[in-house]
RNA sequence: GCUGCUGUAGCUCAGUGGUAGAGCGCGUCCUUGGUAAGGACGAGGUCGUGGGUUCAACCCCCACCAGCAGCUCCA
């Protein structure tokens, strides 16, 4: 019996039984030989070293330039950490599992292990020294395959519980025959693989960060050591890849809404409570302005409701009972309080006395749709007046876990671009795609273009979801066959979904490729069946609106958070909180340069006037540094000739212009939300 | 919420068991300078909060609060 190969380009060679792609690669070129680091047996990334059976095969043997390969090589560069950390910190170290990652920003692999002590990022120099002996000594690796039970015993010998734990529901859950195991050197691990021929092909990596992780990702499960870090097959990659996470950092929200004066976020005010500061509030302003026009024109009506409403409208919805862990404790009144603590009601008692609905409170509203249901409800609705769209930028509180805090992106207290639709069933499609459409104008207009949609199913198996199964299917089809139409590339998630219907949901990659969920679109029949909604149709006869929960944005504080790191702060001119700043290269024309401030800022342009004593690189300096987009540098030139020399962020000096030429050239740059008449170059 | 780390002037950070410093920023004055930092002087801190150890704590210990990284969660 022989082997028979099938190569990519085509051709087909034969083999005696029992070959392996390193010799296939070998008897191809010694330069591919020596290159190769994994083979693709049949769509299978695989070992160079196995052994093909009878018959054929298609065969491509990977090098260090195939995206399968990189995966292999981190997978194995998890290993050297594991086996270095052996080393260092013996035996007693529980090694249990350490994939590589091909899709995380920052991380390129990790390995989680239960350690006798606690080690920090200062250890790590440490470790790293110890793998680069492993990766020295060119540790080969070699795959071995034995029953569960001998597995077992093998683990058992080297004291590694979790390995067994592993090994034992691999053959509960999948009932497996055969584990493979990897031996490299002084170190055994339970793996599927594959891996690298050898440690010594481990060319750079770095580690990155030391973290706590749950033990198979449960929280009720004992807190693991997890050491992260990436690997590439050369040093300049892993130079470019540690560039691009300090560029990430430079323009982390946080640190810019800081340097900028956009927002504040106050110990005194309480965590995960954003204030807007001036210069954050007018981007904002610029934003849910533009997009309130987008609204009108749109037919959505704008509506203003309350902060808070009755524990009893969120118990209707199904928010209070289904999200309580996450949400502020309810307010009660006052007299409530007092009559309760008479009869000696204990806290705890209270608590259970307003789940079972016996005593009635206040929410800060967790979501704007119970009160958008009341305005729905204020009137008799005929089919002729849907669909209704009722808009508003509602806020909203949500109690975030303190460990889920994160700037603007993962607040307490947040506004949601939002509005609910109410239609008829043979209207939903076509309000599914509006939303999908405003959505996509959003993105575009912010230079967002770079985005794929994920709809969320239900779970049939789940018990979190409620209502008709009919109708879940119902919005399932319209979702998918919405985004079909507008030909959107789309995964489905199932278990996804809200609680009360499935939903569209956009991921958005910033110009770094980091990847953020932002505008979201959600059917939902349960509500107007909670809430009893009617319209009278044709027929004379009461029948059940459907709703669409839309924003476009998600949340304002989220998507500014977002865009100042997309833009690195430096906003399009529309947007930017400064649009224009006019320096003065002496005092001797102030007057002058006032006039030009006051002449654009009439033109309703965001002017700053710089008259400090500074000299005039410092002015611009500064407002450099603050990411202005415009400066109007003024001299006694300028002031001769009714001119400003303009400078832009992008294009730099842009030499003299007569003032009206500037007040036009901006205006025309805010109004198209982008292109930029005066410097030929993109605004942003 | 969990694990680990951190918390000193408005910001970024240094520092010591004997109650504190730098740079930037801010203020005043001088300077009137042409495309990324002119000069001088000055103000500003109960060293996150509360306990404890100590003759003495910003520094050591404990608790709490907050931030950061990761995990878990996310209507």
């Amino acid at each position: 019996m022989s082997v028979n190969i099938l190569l990519p380009d085509g051709s087909s060679k034969s083999y005696p039984q029992g070959v392996s792609p390193q010799m296939v690669a070998e008897d191809i070129s010694p330069r591919l030989a020596k290159a190769a680091v994994a083979a693709e047996v049949d769509g299978q990334v695989c070992d160079l070293s196995i052994a093909l059976g009878a018959g054929e095969h298609r065969v491509r043997i990977l090098t260090d330039r195939d995206e399968p390969a990189l995966e292999v090589l981190r997978h194995t560069a998890a290993h050297v950490l594991a086996q270095a950390m052996i080393r260092l910190y013996g035996p007693g170290v529980q090694y249990t599992i350490g994939p590589a990652l091909m899709d995380d920003f920052q991380y390129g692999f990790y390995y989680d292990f239960d350690l006798p002590e606690p080690i920090g990022q200062e250890d790590l120099e440490k470790v790293e020294a110890e793998m680069r002996r492993v990766i020295q000594e060119q540790v080969p690796t070699r795959r071995r395959e034995m029953s569960p039970g001998e597995a077992i015993a093998l683990m058992e010998k080297l004291g590694q519980r979790y390995k067994i734990e592993l090994i034992e529901d691999l053959v509960r859950d999948e009932k497996v025959q055969q584990v493979s195991l990897y031996e490299q050197g002084d170190f055994t691990d339970l793996c599927r693989g594959p891996h690298l021929p050898h440690t010594g092909m481990v060319k750079a990596f770095k580690l990155l960060a030391v973290a706590g992780a749950y033990w198979r990702g449960s929280e009720k499960n004992k807190m693991l050591t997890r050491v992260y870090g990436v690997a590439f097959f050369d040093e300049k990659r892993l130079a470019e890849h540690l560039t691009r996470i300090e560029e990430a950092r430079k323009r982390d929200h946080r640190v810019l809404g800081k340097q900028l004066g956009l927002f504040l976020i106050s110990d005194a005010v309480g965590p995960g409570l954003p204030l807007w500061l001036p210069k954050g509030t007018r981007i904002r302003m610029e934003l849910e302005g533009w997009l309130r026009g987008e609204l009108l024109k749109r037919g959505y009506q704008p509506v203003i409701t309350p902060h808070i409403g009755r524990l009893d409208l969120y118990r209707t919805s199904g928010h209070y009972p289904y999200y309580q862990e996450s949400q502020f404790p309810p307010l009660v009144e006052r007299e409530t309080l007092e009559k309760l603590a008479g009869e000696g009601c204990s806290c705890v008692e209270l608590q259970q006395r307003m789940e079972r609905g016996e005593v009635d409170g206040y929410l800060l509203k967790p979501m704007n749709c119970p009160h958008h249901i009341q305005v729905y409800k204020a009137a008799q609705r005929s089919y002729r007046d849907l669909p209704v769209r009722l808009s508003e930028f509602g806020t909203v509180y949500r109690y975030e876990q303190s460990g889920e805090l994160n700037g603007l992106t993962r607040v307490r207290g947040f506004t949601q671009d939002d509005a609910h639709i109410f239609c008829t069933p043979e209207q939903l499609e076509g309000e599914i795609q509006s939303c999908v459409e405003l959505t996509k104008l959003v993105l575009a207009t912010l230079g967002l273009s770079d985005y794929r949609v994920r709809i969320s199913l239900g779970d049939r198996s789940s018990d979190k979801y409620v209502g008709d199964p009919e109708h879940w299917a119902l919005a399932e089809e319209n979702i998918r066959s919405v985004v079909k139409k507008l030909g959107l590339s789309y995964v489905e998630a199932a278990g996804e979904a809200a609680f009360y219907g499935p939903k569209i949901d956009f991921m958005v990659k910033d110009c770094l490729g980091r990847e953020w969920q932002l505008g979201t679109i959600q059917v939902d029949y349960n509500l107007p069946e909670r809430f009893a909604l009617e319209y009278i149709a044709a027929d004379n006869a009461p029948h059940r609106p459907v709703m669409v929960h839309r924003a476009p944005l998600g949340s304002p504080e989220r998507f500014i958070g977002i865009l100042i790191e997309h833009f690195g702060g430096a906003f399009p001119l529309w947007l930017a909180p400064v649009q224009v700043a006019v320096l003065p290269v002496s005092e001797k024309v102030a007057d002058y340069a006032a006039s030009v401030h006051r002449r654009l800022s009439e033109a309703g342009l965001r002017s700053e006037f710089d008259d400090s004593s500074e000299k005039i690189g410092a002015k611009i300096r500064r407002s450099t540094l603050d990411k202005v987009p415009y400066m109007a540098v003024i001299g006694p030139r300028e002031q001769e000739a009714g001119a400003v020399s303009v400078r832009s962020r992008s294009a730099g000096e842009l030499g003299a212009k007569p003032l009206d030429d500037l007040v036009a050239g901006l205006r025309l740059e805010v109004d198209s939300k982008g292109a930029s008449p005066l410097s030929g170059a993109p605004g942003a």
